[in-house]
DNA sequence: GCGACAG
DNA sequence: ATCTTGTCGC
């Protein structure tokens, strides 16, 4: 597992924190339909926190996005980088992130991210924030809906109503199992809505949330118990 | 001013 | 996010 510190000019105070997110902002692709729902590779992201000792471990798992079989997976341990506030999220997720992705041996394809995108007090969530620094496709798959307002979804896997901020549809509710509560699309970077939700669908078979999530998960609590103990 | 608020 | 075992249900 790499170890990695905080980057040097990392913000150090909320409004620092919101003038990178105005300017990093800018460089977002909203414009490419992205990888086609169902083929290459996905790879999720993921972190674990002690906040007693301070420290985060993030993980990146690869999966063929047709077997959902593991093709590669890699850990990386930091410092928490930034205290948690909502809307700041990425600040203290991304630097463990990053390393984990950079120490995967192959192409992670479109990454799914444990948050939101373009649904953001700033438009600018973790997913915008890591697909402006990697370059690579985005999406962000959230548990909750934050501060956004929706209707309640058809029953069945499958439906979708528009997550929205005021009459801005910046994400999509997105019912992945039959009567079980939805999932919060939003759109990272390089990829369009509609595929962002196929994408999620094509990772949901059996479960609420994303296999690449799920993963992700399981693997940094792992790595967590194994950097602690 | 107060409360809500991704992980 | 995290504190946390068994238990009810398909």
């Amino acid at each position: 597992m790499t170890t990695v510190s905080i980057p040097a000019g990392w913000p150090a105070t909320e409004e620092q924190a919101r003038a990178v997110q105005d300017e990093l902002r800018e460089r977002v692709v909203l414009d490419e339909p992205g990888p086609p729902p169902g083929t290459g590779r996905v790879t999720g992201v993921d972190v674990a926190y002690d906040d007693e000792r301070d420290v985060v471990v993030a993980a990146a798992v690869v999966l063929d996005a047709v077997t959902h079989e593991v093709v590669a997976e890699a850990t990386a341990v930091g410092r928490v980088s930034f205290p948690y506030v909502p809307g700041l999220l990425a600040f203290r997720e991304i630097p463990t992130v990053m390393a984990a992705l950079d120490a995967l041996p192959c192409p992670p394809g479109l990454v799914v991210c444990d948050g939101y995108g373009l649904a953001h007090p700033r438009r600018f969530g973790l997913a915008s924030h890591l697909g402006v620094l990697t370059g690579l496709p985005t999406i962000g798959v959230a548990k909750n809906p934050f501060t956004f307002s929706y209707e309640e979804p058809g029953v069945r896997r499958g439906s979708a109503s528009p997550l929205l901020a005021g009459t801005d549809e910046v994400g999509r509710a997105l019912r992945t199992q039959d009567g079980i509560k939805p999932v919060f699309v939003s759109v990272g970077h390089r990829v369009d809505l509609g595929n962002a939700c196929a994408h999620t669908l094509a990772l949901t078979p059996k479960y609420r949330l994303p296999e690449t999530t799920r993963r992700a998960d399981s693997l940094c609590r792992r790595a967590l118990r194994q950097a602690t103990s």
